[in-house]
DNA sequence: AGGACTTTGCACGGTTCCGTACAGCAACGT
DNA sequence: ACGTTGCTGTACGGAACCGTGCAAAGTCCT
């Protein structure tokens, strides 16, 4: 399990708690954190933050996409409706992207409903167009936008298998480490009735799951909350449907920053 | 339930079928064929026809990816890979579409096993380089190929959702109609072990669901074979996870074939 | 025709997870 | 203090699905 720990030491988080240029101190959106000054200043005037709170919709399936979020604090939850009123997660978006990328690959209507999934969300916003005209000016802006997108769909494609291959208990594991990836902090705030939607199990059995995880001293589950406790344990746990997505955003995304 | 039926009507494969311009007779694959002749004229000097025999590799999970492909006839399983032998299918490709798209998207490694499901698999292949030329020259081609993998990719969620909601008999209703669409027969060779892979069950699950969808009269299955006897029976077994990522496909990539 | 092999049908007990229901407990307003 | 509301713990029978093993049936080769 060597592999997995060393991802650890590449995490996201990391990287950006290491980084100290100038730039990256103003925003904290990490994709915004990276690009290079040029493309920054193409957005940048077309930025304007906005905040969001809990459940509140950042897009809805099937209406066009007005704008873009890249969001600095808080985190997304990425929903797929069936025609009846429930509700899967399909993935989660934090400070590590952006969100309306249906956009940049040529679709105009959001497939998703996008959420915000903590309590005091915040994003810097821009017009769609604009985007799109900066895309059009900037190849390499463009490669960013398009690389999140693509590590997205590769965390998609675990998802997929995850729910196919393992338990309840692995599947939690994982979800839990998503989430601590994109939060900067050890405490996730999530009810079992949330866990249930990112699950699609019933609320009971969110209970179920999270008391083995706490068994294993992986986290503590205290109302309202999970606290990580031991992110190698749960890395252990939620096996081998964590780690490549990550190592794949640090490749492709924050190849420069890696020391 | 009129919506579903209406997607039948503008399906893919129907949309080819009365298509009768002269460049798309040549080339099997839709979206060379939807291209506009300033487009092919890019990718046409590097095409060369090659074919697969079941079971063969297209890409390799893992590996950097040298070439791309567009299908002609045959059909291609995308796999994701747990550390074992265990493989998921996360999608299937065929004529509709192309393989290698995550080189458009920024990646030159392929996160995915694809291999040939079919007998008899044609392609046109193309380096990757030549590929990469093209799309920096032509911003229209590069939205074709785009606005696949993110239909692509919106298959990808509802089978997410589709594996946390449904019995085995719906998915399993899912996936003959996404094969359906991908061949160019009302027959679909497939055993059950290969079923299996897809819906990650095991095997005998996929014999007792075939027996269900053919007590309904919406297939005959027979050894190492599906027929396809009544689709509409399907779309309403399969219920909501199949249909808008259909839609999506006719909105984006053949919006001037609609008649 | 006979044998080897692949594919399919079926049955067994065991596990996971579901739907539902209800009770205990924490947080909050008044 | 009190009730109200939201969150969590637990229990029950039942359904879906699993792993396994084996026999029947179809296909292919010689």
């Amino acid at each position: 399990m060597s592999t997995i720990v060393s991802i650890t030491g590449a995490t996201p988080r990391a990287a950006v708690d290491r980084d100290d240029a100038p730039v990256e101190r103003m925003v904290g959106n990490w994709l915004l954190a990276s690009l290079s000054p040029d493309d920054f200043g193409l957005l940048a005037p077309h930025l304007e933050p906005v905040s969001f709170a809990v459940g509140d919709f950042i897009t809805r399936a099937g209406d066009p996409i007005e704008s873009i979020c890249f969001l600095e604090q808080g985190i997304a939850g990425v929903l797929d409706s069936l025609d009846d009123d429930r509700r899967y997660a399909v993935g989660l978006v934090g400070a590590e992207g952006f969100i309306g990328w249906p956009l940049v690959m040529g679709d105009d209507r959001s497939p998703y409903d996008v959420t915000m999934r903590a309590e005091r969300g915040q994003a810097l916003r821009m017009p769609a167009e604009a985007l799109l005209a900066a895309v059009d000016q900037s190849p390499t802006l463009r490669l960013t936008l398009l690389r999140f997108a693509h590590v997205f769909m590769v965390q998609m494609g675990r998802t997929v298998v995850s729910s196919l291959a393992h338990s309840i208990e692995r599947r939690m594991a994982r979800w839990i480490l998503l989430y601590h990836d994109r939060v900067q902090a050890d405490e996730i705030c999530m009810t079992h009735e949330e866990f249930r939607l990112m699950l699609g199990v019933r609320r009971s059995s969110v209970t179920d799951a999270l008391h083995r995880l706490e068994e294993e001293h992986a986290i503590r589950a205290v109302r309202a909350k999970v606290l990580v406790h031991d992110r190698t344990k749960l890395m252990a746990l939620a096996g081998d449907t964590y780690g490549q997505p990550e190592q794949d955003y640090v490749r492709l995304l924050q190849m420069d920053r890696r020391r």
